[in-house]
DNA sequence: CGCTTGACCGGAA
DNA sequence: ATTCCGGCCAAGC
């Protein structure tokens, strides 16, 4: 399995909690999307960010400073990276007030996005 | 020094 | 729905 760092780990780590920091309570967020807010690294090919960017974005939660909400970031079918302190994480968001319909959440609902992000075509067209 | 082990994701079969 | 694949590094034991 491929696993790469960012050529400036310390930088890019910075941004993703900064980030994160911005997920406000009750939202959540994905690994790949806040990887795509954050500007390929300038040694890197667009391709492989695109491919690894959302590992690193992993990484760098997985070393956040405690004034990171790094609970409101989950992978991109809704629910929470299997791993020890998986539990926590969903209580924590349980108690945002976020349901979770057979260990998965309802992205439509709680997906965070800024007023840049013009996706989820699913969401508004009527009819 | 040489393994082992990672908070991922989209596309294809 | 499910499994498989490519991406090709570095910290910690």
């Amino acid at each position: 399995m491929p696993y790469t760092y960012p050529p400036d780990q310390k930088t890019y780590y910075e941004q993703v909690w900064e980030l994160a920091r911005q997920v406000p309570h009750g939202k959540v967020a994905t690994y790949g999307q806040l990887a795509q807010m954050i500007p390929a690294p300038k040694d890197i090919d667009p391709k492989d960010y695109a491919a690894l960017g959302s590992r690193w974005v992993g990484n760098a939660l997985a070393a956040c400073p405690v004034d990171v909400p790094w609970q409101r970031v989950i992978n991109s079918q809704g629910q929470i990276s299997k791993r020890p302190g998986a539990e926590k994480q969903r209580h924590l968001l349980e108690q945002e007030g976020i349901v979770f319909i057979r260990d998965r959440i309802d992205l439509q609902t709680y997906h965070w996005h800024t007023s840049e992000q013009m996706d989820d075509p699913t969401q508004g067209q009527l009819f």
